[in-house]
DNA sequence: TCGGAGGGTTATGCATTCATTATTGTCGAC
DNA sequence: GTCGACAATAATGAATGCATAACCCTCCGA
């Protein structure tokens, strides 16, 4: 087919370059379109794609570094599923590293922060919690942080932590529901701008630690008393 | 070559699977064998490797993730230069995630940790101080930060830490001998592992923090006074 | 002399082919 | 009836071939 002089109306969604390809497995991931623990073979994934096994082969070697993946030697790929434990390892290490933003904002506060990012985030997280609309919330919260991330310009910290979003998001999705703290999460966000703004650097580290610690721990708590297996 | 009967005495260091390919660039990066932002093109590299272009390619998508090269458009790929506002970046995040490594050692204190690779790694350190040999202290140094974050069993913390060590390795290395305080980071690490034995969390984290954030400091300082461009 | 356009060259990115190896199913023996 | 070994199958991993696209050099015009 790639050499006929007549490209047959493409398979499916086909075409596309490389970077697309990992972009729409990817996305094809995020969005829970595979089942957890999901095995498939390059083949399969490449015919679905409507290209060859090499794009997806490449594809499959950057997000398992991003960690949402694992290959099995001569098994496929399948998409890693997340217990409470790895959860518990994510939150971890965001809670260590957002601390580490705020802190660094706070520390910048007087260089005269441009932070309506953080405003407008925070503004829609509070409208969606009145109009009891979690994605929506979820959406909001997701942007504060990635804001709050931005705001320090370091690009390390902002690609490690966009791997670990990946990896919670699914996880995030499917517990949002069972959450009974999105007004207080609220609160402590407000807590931590209040922080950043007033210049107030010990403030804003333990104020973000506490947010994202309290937020992990009811994460795993949900996963340890609804029993979710393989997520 | 491949389908012949006979394999002829291979080019040079030839064969191998794809991981060793992987292994044998990373290690060729870690020790300086290129020189800083040194530029080859795919096919030089599996030439020199005895492989095709595949397994390099593969190897290389790795590489990139790790932040150890780039790939540039149709150029071929380049060993990451480092600035002195990279080595801030990766300081930055070793010293959140080191001192939260060390927070949660001291947490679980009474667990029963076993500490003998620390004090091994301390006594290396020490040691190569009074024999004034730079390179041992070095291995001790990085034996004593790797045995630390084992210690919590992380598998994602482990992983980003081990990605901010290969980034900074050669620098590292290069700066080595300028550094004016290996006694200093001696009694440093003394201080974390006695809070971490004693159960003292905020100590551990305090004095994690402090070690690293002088290490980042001090290194900053070298690469600004020395001005050296492009590492 | 300088700037731009066009063609040649070449490396990458993708597709395809080949070989290796793991897995699975079947057959036979105990 | 069950366990083990062997063979067939099929998927991955590697290699090669091919087309595209960028870069560079040259040539022409201003």
């Amino acid at each position: 087919m790639p050499n006929s002089a007549i490209t047959v109306a493409a398979p499916k969604g086909s075409g596309g370059t490389g970077a697309d390809v990992y972009a729409r497995i990817k996305e094809d991931i995020l969005s829970n379109a595979y089942p957890a623990g999901f095995q498939i073979r390059e083949s399969d994934l490449a015919g679905k794609l409507g290209t060859s096994r090499t794009p997806v082969r490449e594809a499959i070697i950057r997000l398992e570094a991003e960690g949402l993946v694992e290959v099995l030697p001569r098994r496929g790929v399948r998409i890693r599923p997340l217990k409470a434990a790895d959860m518990r390892e994510i939150y971890d290490i965001l809670t260590a590293l957002e601390s580490l933003a705020a802190a660094q904002i706070a520390a910048r506060a007087t260089e005269g922060l441009d932070l309506t990012g953080l405003f407008d985030a925070m503004e829609m997280m509070e409208a969606a919690c009145d109009d009891n609309e979690p994605g929506t919330w979820a959406q909001g919260d997701d942007r504060f942080h990635r804001e709050l991330l931005c705001l320090n310009d370091n690009a390390r910290l902002i690609a490690i932590t966009d791997s670990l979003y990946s990896q919670a998001h699914r996880t995030q999705m499917i517990t949002l529901r069972m959450r009974k703290s999105l007004g207080a999460s609220n609160r402590e966000h407000r807590t931590i701008v209040t922080c950043i703004a007033g210049g107030d650097v010990d403030g804003a580290r333990r104020a973000m630690r506490d947010h994202r610690q309290r937020g992990g721990s009811e994460m795993v708590e949900i996963l340890k008393h609804y029993g979710l297996p393989p997520l």
